[in-house]
DNA sequence: TCTGGGGTCCTAGGACCC
DNA sequence: TCTGGGGTCCTAGGACCC
């Protein structure tokens, strides 16, 4: 309790608000190709069904028919023949989040972490969430004619899986109170940070929902997960967690660049080619940033699907001929005679002291 | 059906040092 | 013949997210 002049005035509660866009790639197409509202529209890769690609973002009309984030293109176009699919762009989806995220700040007390081209998190004290989420929405709106949908959570945890439950267009609220009873019964899977991976090991416990992982046994769980991890799972089971929402500015460790060949590649001096013109684009990227290179790395996958990673750190420097050399020195591991898939160019840069990088919140300090 | 591209963080194991 | 214990750094690999 705060006293002000002289009465009591109860304290405003501290919330957080997940705040998630509707279909932000498939709609900022719509915005500028406004014929496309209401049809299946397909945002993936360079818009070529035929190539290697992936969908990014389907719009609800295509979704009906079954198509989804992550799936190659090609089934894409199959399960939606008549679909308008077009070429990824990624300046123009930042452009649009710079807006969004703008709309947000611009909210009276609100703290803002942005988590992705098209969410955020915002803390906010507020003894009415769910107004201050309609308020955000009504913004977010007339700021961008974006639609986007609200978690409101007493962690970071809740709020991030209370959205779903509010798409399209809409608010949900979890909180420690209602947390076991919406998501007890929900397959590990859809926790924010459990994988197909992890949810297999788990199943392999014994553990297969929600809210057998909130109940579950902490030292069976180190035991599998190890000392750092296994307890994390426990607490993502039972929702708890940080609610602390971080404006701290995201520093980046690293860029990267990586391709997938149309055509697998065994030809030496052909890969050692496209790994100079990815490090030529890993180094502008990292030239923007002004910081040194301390280390680089390599990923390849080889056909049909075996990735393998090398890494190097080196000295700090902002030379090209010697990042290349090293880079080169890591090409140079490539199994020879085995046809490349895929090839990719990473370089670490030096971190400041006092950054917080950390833009994958599952991981670390939550 | 056949799997992109951009990221981050955790773990395990070996090398090396005292 | 039997071969410590702890700490740090580095590399490779795995998992997850949008």
């Amino acid at each position: 309790m705060s006293v002000v002049g002289g009465t009591l005035e109860p304290m405003p509660t501290p919330w957080v608000l997940h705040v998630d866009l509707d279909q932000f790639i498939a709609a900022v197409e719509v915005l500028r190709r406004p014929e496309l509202a209401g049809k299946q529209v397909i945002v993936g890769g360079r818009g070529d069904p035929t190539e290697r690609a992936v969908v990014s973002t389907a719009s609800y009309e295509a979704r009906a028919l079954g198509v989804g984030s992550g799936m190659p293109l090609r089934i894409a176009a199959r399960k939606a023949p008549d679909a308008v699919i077009l070429p990824v762009d990624g300046p123009a989806y930042t452009a649009a989040s710079d807006e969004v995220m703008t709309a947000l700040r611009a909210h009276p007390g609100a703290v803002v972490q942005v988590l992705g081209w098209d969410e955020a998190f915002v803390g906010l004290e507020t003894d009415d969430p769910e107004a201050s989420a309609r308020a955000i929405q009504a913004a977010v709106l007339e700021r961008t004619a974006l639609h986007c949908s609200v978690g409101i959570g007493d962690t970071l945890v809740r709020a991030k899986n209370a959205t779903d439950f509010g798409k399209p267009r809409g608010t949900f609220r979890l909180t420690a109170e209602n947390w076991l009873e919406v998501m007890g019964d929900k397959p590990v899977i859809a926790l924010w940070g459990v994988g197909s991976k992890i949810s297999k090991r788990l199943a392999g416990l014994g553990i297969a929902t929600v809210d057998d992982l909130a109940r579950a046994d902490l030292d069976a769980l180190a035991a599998e997960f190890g000392p750092k991890m296994g307890p994390w799972y426990r607490q993502l089971g039972r929702g708890d967690g940080s609610a602390v929402v971080d404006d701290t500015p995201w520093v980046a460790r690293g860029h990267g660049r990586e391709t997938t060949f149309q055509v697998n590649v065994s030809d030496r001096g052909e890969i050692e080619q496209a790994a100079r013109d990815l490090l030529d684009q890993v180094l502008e990227d990292v030239a923007a940033e002004g910081r040194p290179v301390a280390g680089v790395g390599l990923k390849v996958r080889y056909a049909p699907f075996l990735t393998k990673t090398f890494t190097r750190k080196v000295a700090t420097t902002f030379d090209r001929d010697t990042v290349t050399a090293e880079v080169m020195a890591l090409v140079a591991k490539i199994e020879p005679d085995r046809p490349l898939r895929l090839l990719g160019v990473r370089a670490e840069m030096q971190m400041p002291d006092d950054a917080r990088g950390g833009h994958t919140p599952t991981r670390g300090g939550w």
